[in-house]
DNA sequence: TAACTATGTGATTATATACTCATATAGTAA
DNA sequence: TTACTATATGAGTATATAATCACATAGTTA
């Protein structure tokens, strides 16, 4: 037993701190990965609000926004404050909204490989 | 059915625009969102790689990563050619390179929380 | 106190996603 | 041609996720 904690080779042992990162960060992704995740994103960009102004927003049911704020909180992009009867949500990672510049450029791209593939027909 | 073009108000349709676009982004978002496809990811940053060598390198079989770099393709994420028998992938958009050092951020600010608590207790 | 409002959550159902195995296809090399 | 290799895909199963409804909780106001 004396020695055990050099047994794993200190590659393996990187390689497996390696895929913990990946599932940290593809959860992250997979927090924001939602159409109704994003429109919330998209409206919280501007300061924090509470569910019910969200889910009026997104036009969706409270109790599923709620949900998907949960869902959000959990990942770390977002962070909530009771306000009286409200609970206030912003967003908590700012760089988040720099994703969002890379998307629209993605689709961008994928507009004009359309329009190329139209024109060739 | 005379002057139908304007029967949709322009705040309705840029509203359901809009929509279209969070579901565009939140697509490209999904196939981003998994941990294997975050290893193959942080792979191709340094170039192309063929399906074979990329199983190898995140260590899962060749027809599941086949099907990951699939949804990937079909997002707009990566590119693909043949070269003989390999088909070999590439990023397309490398601005979804920069996502992971904010991801990476987002990962830092939530340790540094977890001290924190860690030691309040 | 009682009535009200905002939020969160349990349970259910529907749907989507991931993984595995077997098999098909396409190109290579003998 | 046959044998081989890399890749893709159909089918089945297991699991995860989302939406909805009903209800519980917490804070507000009268």
């Amino acid at each position: 037993m004396a020695g055990k904690t050099r047994q794993t080779c200190p590659c393996v042992s990187r390689k497996a701190g390696r895929r913990v990162v990946y599932e940290k960060q593809a959860e992250i992704l997979k927090a924001l990965a939602h159409p109704l995740r994003v429109a919330i994103l998209d409206f919280l960009k501007d300061g924090e609000q509470c569910v019910c102004d969200i889910a009026k927003h997104v036009n969706s049911e409270r109790s599923n926004v709620s949900r998907h704020l949960a869902v959000m909180v959990n990942a770390g992009v977002l962070e909530s404050r009771k306000q009286g009867l409200n609970v206030m949500y912003e967003l908590k990672a700012l760089c988040i909204l720099d994703f969002f510049s890379c998307l629209e450029k993605c689709l961008k791209v994928q507009a004009k490989d359309t329009q190329k593939l139209m024109k060739a027909l």
